[in-house]
This record gives structure tokens, sequence and C-alpha cells, in this order.
DNA sequence: CGCACTATTGAGTATAGTCAACCGGTGTGG
DNA sequence: CCACACCGGTTGACTATACTCAATAGTGCG
């Protein structure tokens, strides 16, 4: 149950010492989120607006459930949860960002937080004042294009998760989840077979609608059947068409 | 089981013989649709963008899967499904439209439907041609932070039917939805208590992760439980809070 | 009038949840 | 520095919820 080699856990993200102000020229995560496809001046002006970067420790709240919206937050580095807490204190986990993910898009209706957002690791994020950049958005189309597709994006994810809840089984839902963590440290640039997991299994249950049992479960049977190697936290995917074959099949 | 005083089908909005040009003005929807807070000058900018309405029978798809984005669409009287169709043809259903709310905005991201809309009854949209739409935007900022707050409420909406599928029993589930499709008819000037519902028992257990037969058996047990009065289709809420109690009890 | 569709209900079953015991790190305080 | 407590994780035994399969019936459309 051992992983053969044990790796110490991989950097999300190189960090930079570079100017606040030349935040998104120098950043490595461009592609992934606001200034795709832009000139050099237009980088500029986006800059000019991310008033400044906010560290979170592991642990505490970037924002709480009804603070009020002002800000979108680019996850610079590091990971984040969002839970919805209830009356109850009971915490149901309802998505993970990690690096080059914006966080905030929610409150944008409904001007307060519907969520809160809590880091999963010591992290980073640009602080972007929502009205000014409205007001770049009508500046700049190729931003404001770039802009719909981002939200867009998320109305897509959440109703892949929405499909996955719906209609798949344990696991199913959980091949499903380690396929999508895969391919979002892909498109970071890091190892696509071999990551390490930021959350709890309980956390995953959570986002999953599974008990850690059932997740804890699962991890041991697909590690039996050579699909995965896993040591705590540590995961390697082994037989990526194996975790495929999971969930597709529509029972 | 048999409902007191059955109705007939309530109509969803009343039909229109208003030229296309003056749509939005004429639009019993506005508080739902796009031109929120819009002076008379700047509605008549947006109406002129909307090329055209266009109607779907019962039964017929809008868009299919895969079809290539172009437009929004304003869904003005009748009622659509979203559905994802599997490879061995099975559909399950990520969504149901109403009048006033808008169709297509996931497709923004991939520039391809990602999903089929099909009407459940007959019914008409309005056409927004999304390129034009962008333009508009960046002209009339009380429109654009409109339509982002519009986008915004789309993913609080998927966010929160994850919370119900990833976190709730299949009692709670049901009971949510009707509440929630209670609200959207109100919200419509139609009865909270008493509507008839667009789509079938399977349509409702394909969204809620539910077999028909399972949602059946809650229509049954709610109503011998007073909660609800059902015929068919037909729905009355007889006890709201007990409705809500079922939602609330978190197990 | 009859067929197809939608819905209801029952009986048996499988999947995932609950409760509980236990293990191995990690961190803290005596 | 060691002991202990705590947290996260694993595994087992039992159970409940919702699924599957099946029979039946009511509606509506052609």
């Amino acid at each position: 149950m051992r992983m053969t080699q044990p790796r110490p856990t991989i950097p999300i993200a190189p960090a930079s010492n570079a100017l606040v102000r030349a935040a998104c020229k120098a950043c490595s995560l461009q592609e992934l989120c606001l200034p795709v496809g832009l000139s050099d001046d237009e980088i500029d002006q986006l800059d000019r607006i991310i008033s400044a970067r906010q560290s979170a420790r592991r642990g505490t709240y970037l924002y709480r459930i009804g603070d009020p919206f002002r800000n979108l937050y680019a996850v610079r580095s590091g990971a984040f949860k969002t839970v919805d807490i209830s009356e109850d204190g009971s915490e149901k986990i309802t998505g993970f960002y990690l690096s080059g993910e914006i966080l905030g898009l929610d409150a944008i209706s409904t001007e307060r937080q519907n969520f809160g957002a809590i880091a999963l690791e010591d992290s980073e994020v640009c602080v972007v004042p929502f009205p000014r950049l409205e007001e770049l958005l009508r500046e700049i189309p190729a931003l404001q294009h770039h802009f719909h597709k981002i939200m867009s994006r998320d109305i897509v994810r959440d109703q892949g998760l929405m499909l996955l809840l719906a209609g798949m089984k344990a696991d199913a839902r959980l091949s499903a989840f380690l396929i999508g963590l895969a391919q979002r440290y892909a498109s970071r640039g890091y190892s696509a077979t071999r990551f390490r997991l930021r959350m709890t299994r309980e956390e995953i249950g959570s986002y999953l609608g599974l008990t850690l049992e059932t997740v804890s479960r699962l991890f041991s049977r697909f590690a039996e059947e050579g699909l995965i190697r896993v040591d705590r936290r540590e995961l390697e995917i082994v037989d990526q068409k194996g975790l495929r074959a999971i969930v597709d099949q529509r029972d």
C-alpha cells in the first residue's frame, strides 16, 4: 500500500519576488488567468487595477459567507476550498480552486459572498476590484470576451459536476474527480500522473457527496486493482484508461 | 390521491402579438430578463440587436449538442429542458428553463453547445446574437453589470443544486425542487401554491439524481402526509413549512 | 378503439451510510 | 526526551435508503 518512491510535496507555483505592479506580465499563470491574448499595453492596464496581492495561511479564511462583494481573487499560488456552513455548523464543500483559477464569481449576483473560502495550504491571491475590472472590460474587447468565457467555464464545470453527482455511482465519482485533478495539474505544467492531494478524504467526500469511509475504501480498491498507487496524500495514477472506464460504465 | 379541484393548464405567459422590434419594451418579462434598470433609449438599443423571435414546438430541439455558439436565447413563453446525451443514447437533464430565463450561457466558453435544449411545451424565445450583445455591454454599463449578474446567478443556482445533490436525501431533494419551482412561478406572477408540472416524473428524477419510481413514491408520501396534493401534473403545495422542514432536516 | 406513454405500487436487492475499533504520524507538554 | 493525545486514515460489521424488476392502471392521441 506504500508507494515505491514517496515524494516530497510538489510546489504549485514558483514564488515570485517581482513587484506587485508587474504582476500579470511576469506571472506564470497568464494562460489560465485573465490576460489571454492581450497586448503588452493591455496587460499593463490590467496590472494597474490589480490593487494588491494578499496571502492566506493554511486553514484561514480568504473571505467569509456574507462578506460584501468587492473583489474577485485570482489564485496565484496554493489552493482553496469554498464551503457552505449550515446552521448546525457542519460544512459542505462546493469547490476546490488551484492556481490560476478565479474565486468569487458567484458573489457578483448576490453582492455578498455565498460561501466561505479557506486556504488548503499557505496561499497567495491577486485582488481584482470588480468595478474597476468592469470598466476595463468595456475598454478592451478581448479581455471582455475572455472574462465572459471564464464565467461560462465555471457554469460548464458546475454542470459537469451536477451530472456526476446526479448520475454516477461512488466509484465513478471518485474516478472522475481524480482524472479532473490530474488534468488541472497537467495544465499548470506539473505531472498528470503523480501529485499530492491538497485535501483530506473527508473533504473529497463532502465535495463528491460521499462519506470519508467510502472515499477511503475506494482508494484502497483502486490501488488493489492496480489503477492508482496511494500513500496518504501522495497519489500516482497508474492506469488512466482503467479510471476512465469506470467513469464511462454508465452501469 | 385526486385533487379536489383539478385545474386546466395555467398559461406561462400571455401571448403577445407586438412587433419584434418592440420586443423588450413591451415584454412582461423585463424584470427577469436583460433590461433591468435601463432607460427607454437603452432598451431601444437592446431591441435593435434582438434579431428575431423563434418558436419551438413541444418536444423539438431549440439547439443540439455541438451546434456552433452564436446566440443566447431568452425564453419568452413556454419552458425548456437542457439535456446531456451519452453514447448509449440515454439522456440526463441538466436544467429546466422557464420564461424570462436565459439559455446558452454555458456555450460561451466552448463556442459550441454543450447540451441540447428541448421545448417542454410549445415555446417562444428571443434570439440574442452574442457578439452584438458584447458590443452593447461595452456601451451600457448598467446592462453590462446586469449581464454579469445573470451569469453569476447561474453559477449560484448550479452550486445550490450541487449542494442538494451531494448532501441531501431523496425526500429533501424533491422537496427543495418543488419549493424552488413554486418560487420561480411566484416571481412570474403566478400562484406559488398551485401549478402544473411541465415535466414527467422521469425528467424530475433525471434532474435530481433519482429514479422515476422514487419520485413517484415521494409524491405519494408527501400527499399522504398532507404536504401537497397531486393529480398527475397538477400540483398544490398545502404545507410549505412542512416541505421546508424536510429540506432543513440535515438528517 | 387501441396503442403508447406516464404513473403507481410492490417485492427483493445492492450500494453506500453508520457505528465502531484500530493504526500510525505529528505535535505538545510534563 | 518521552508519553500521550489528536488527527487523518483504514477496515469491518451491520443497516437503511434508494434502485431494479415487474405487474397494473389511467390518459391521451391517432
